[in-house]
DNA sequence: GTCCACAATGAATCTAATA
DNA sequence: ATATTAGATTCATTGTGGA
């Protein structure tokens, strides 16, 4: 319906018609195939893209935590390609138009992981857009490696981009920097995963699959928009872009294809209030904790593999191995904590404040080199 | 010089030759183009290749077109697309080496910055690598942005690839769990930027402009190599990978085609010390240990047959038999893995941590039976 | 109503050895 | 090659139900 309309009335549109004299379906959503939504839409006439396409995913069998329970994984089938061929070809076939209806002082967000985000960064590279950063989101909560075959997965990437390399571009520095506590906002963000009264749920199930923390659409929106703006989201999914936008006074278009999300999406929106002030509080996440493993003081060469620790009254002794594990002479090993605890049969230790190192002959708790790492690499 | 010969030496060795009896260049650094040098390394001989390769198109003579056509850089008219494809072709011409030394089982690290690393990573999708994780090396103390205009730049990506979708690879996954803390470790690290005392300098000058961390470089060939395994680093530099592979007992091949990098590089890695051996011992995985079977424990009387186990929560009994199977009340009997399995209606169940024997009223999972009984016959 | 124990779950390319 | 078996493997957060 809509697709094939909105695909007739771009082509018969003149391309130097002025962007404001064709009518943008604003604050709406269009449920279509994104490519074909987008090609209805006027050259050089949106601001901002946001686009959190399908990441590609290649899952194999089914997976299972330890405790025997089923993960329940992306199967759908809007998510499968055949090949890195195909998911180019798409790639290239979005951001094209995207590029074609952004304003030329318009920006791109594009979010991904390991899976596809390398594609789609080279895709924007060759399509003409000029990256502007590349920002890390990462995920206070993730789900771990339950084989322990790899890393977690603990972030996903976002690439913002602008339309050529002398586009200039909205980048609101100073929102950004108060935001962040006085500091120049970073590229690494740390949010939780989208979870609790935020999840869309239905009968008990999440809604899709892949919705994304409206704090992370915040900080897109109030970092490179302003009020008034039009936010195109062509992967739309159940409107988190456009319940932020809303509520920061910007314009929104969405599109989705899938007419249950379309539908969610309608009835989120519709219950978002524009922002009051207190919300802006709720939407930042804590500033990380300087937090310090031990074994973060091996790889950085403040206690050596090899050197021998004490406790204060040296009646235990242990050495330090490469991977931050300590070595009693009995031949137990384990963490600075749990081998503390076992050497004095104690049910805990703080390893920190038990382990100590020899300094010109004086013994000082293992701690001190904490906060030595501390002051070294904090701002 | 040196580069010419050994393409020379590379193209006539025959394929079928086993990778051993050709001689690597172990622990040296081979001073010529990398993709030269590569050439004469043999196929599949080495364990590991880390990465650093350089983003700012500055080639020096060695611009390829798509089609391998080399290029004037001086008197070519370039533009963005001509540049990106003569990346892209660099990147294709040294990945495609670094793919064929590798050794079926070996894997790759390539780090770099949203400059290029989209391109480093479709290559290596396109080149038949399986990308297992892409870390974010976050910088405790990065450079401000200056002109307040983006994102403060604060952190640079790495990608880490089995040379298929099949292949096994090495991840010590223990020693990465000590390594953090007994958590998991994350895809995003947090390392300082390499300055101070790691920093090489010549009359106040920085000796390489993008000398990067040991720290991270320990973390790195701890994760991904086991002792005595051989590391190529096909863009040297000053040679952090080499000084680290020397301190954690891996070898190492560098190559690089600056002299001037080389001369800091060879003084740097003769100053470095190796590790003891006791010191490099890291946290076994299980799976690295020796099987134990259940029936082992009933013959050698650490438990009788007739003894009952229970679960943790002693929801289910079972009972021991004399070859080492169990029987539930039910009827069922099966291995202590299938008999946990069946009566949790789950897929799987390791029987060691599952069930548990009464002793002293206490109740402990039978791994620790098996525990002692390691204890009591490993030397 | 409160506290605590336990269950549920999230963009995940998730085993290895032997028959 | 495929099928079977042994057995290794999880973190932060939210929701729920019982005491």
């Amino acid at each position: 319906m809509g697709a094939v309309q909105l695909v007739a009335r771009a082509r018969t549109r003149k391309p130097e018609q002025p962007a404001e004299a064709v009518s943008l379906p604003l604050d709406q959503i269009v449920m279509a195939d994104c490519v074909a939504a987008m090609r209805a839409l006027p050259d050089a006439s949106v601001d901002l893209v946001f686009a959190d396409p399908p990441y590609n995913l290649q899952l194999g069998g089914e997976l299972f935590r330890p405790d025997g329970s089923h993960v329940d994984a992306v199967t759908d089938d809007w998510d499968k390609f055949d090949t890195f061929a195909a998911y180019d070809a798409f790639t290239r076939a979005w951001l094209a138009e995207a590029h074609r209806i952004l304003k030329p002082n318009g920006t791109i967000w594009v979010i991904g992981s390991y899976h596809n985000i390398f594609r789609v960064g080279a895709s924007l590279q060759d399509q003409g857009f000029w990256i502007l950063n590349d920002i890390v989101w990462r995920k206070a909560n993730p789900m771990p490696n339950f084989k322990g075959t790899r890393f977690t997965n603990a972030h996903e990437t976002l690439i913002w981009a602008s339309k050529g390399e002398k586009a200039k571009y909205t980048f609101n520095y100073r929102a950004m920097k108060t935001l962040n506590d006085e500091l120049q906002m970073r590229s690494d963000w740390e949010f939780p995963i989208c979870g609790g009264g935020e999840r869309l749920k239905k009968d008990g199930q999440k809604v899709h699959p892949t919705q994304k923390p409206e704090a992370l659409l915040y900080r897109v929106l109030l970092a490179s928009t302003k009020p008034g703006d039009v936010v195109v989201d062509p992967f739309f999914g159940t409107g988190t872009t456009g319940a932020v936008a809303k509520r920061l006074g910007r314009h929104w278009i969405g599109i989705e294809r899938e007419p249950g999300y379309c539908a969610a999406a309608i009835e989120r929106i519709e219950a978002a209030l524009p922002l009051d002030e207190s919300a802006l509080a709720t939407m930042q996440s804590p500033r990380a904790q300087p937090k310090v493993a031990f074994g973060v003081l091996v790889e950085n060469a403040y206690l050596l593999p090899g050197a021998t620790l004490t406790c204060a009254k040296r009646r235990h002794v242990a050495t330090v191995r490469a991977d931050g594990s300590l070595a009693a002479p009995c031949g137990t090993v384990g963490s600075i904590h749990k081998l503390g605890a076992t050497l004095q049969n104690a049910p805990a230790c703080n390893g920190w404040t038990f382990w100590h190192y020899e300094d010109a002959g004086v013994l000082k708790p293992i701690d001190t080199l904490r906060q030595t790492y501390l002051l070294a690499t904090q701002p």
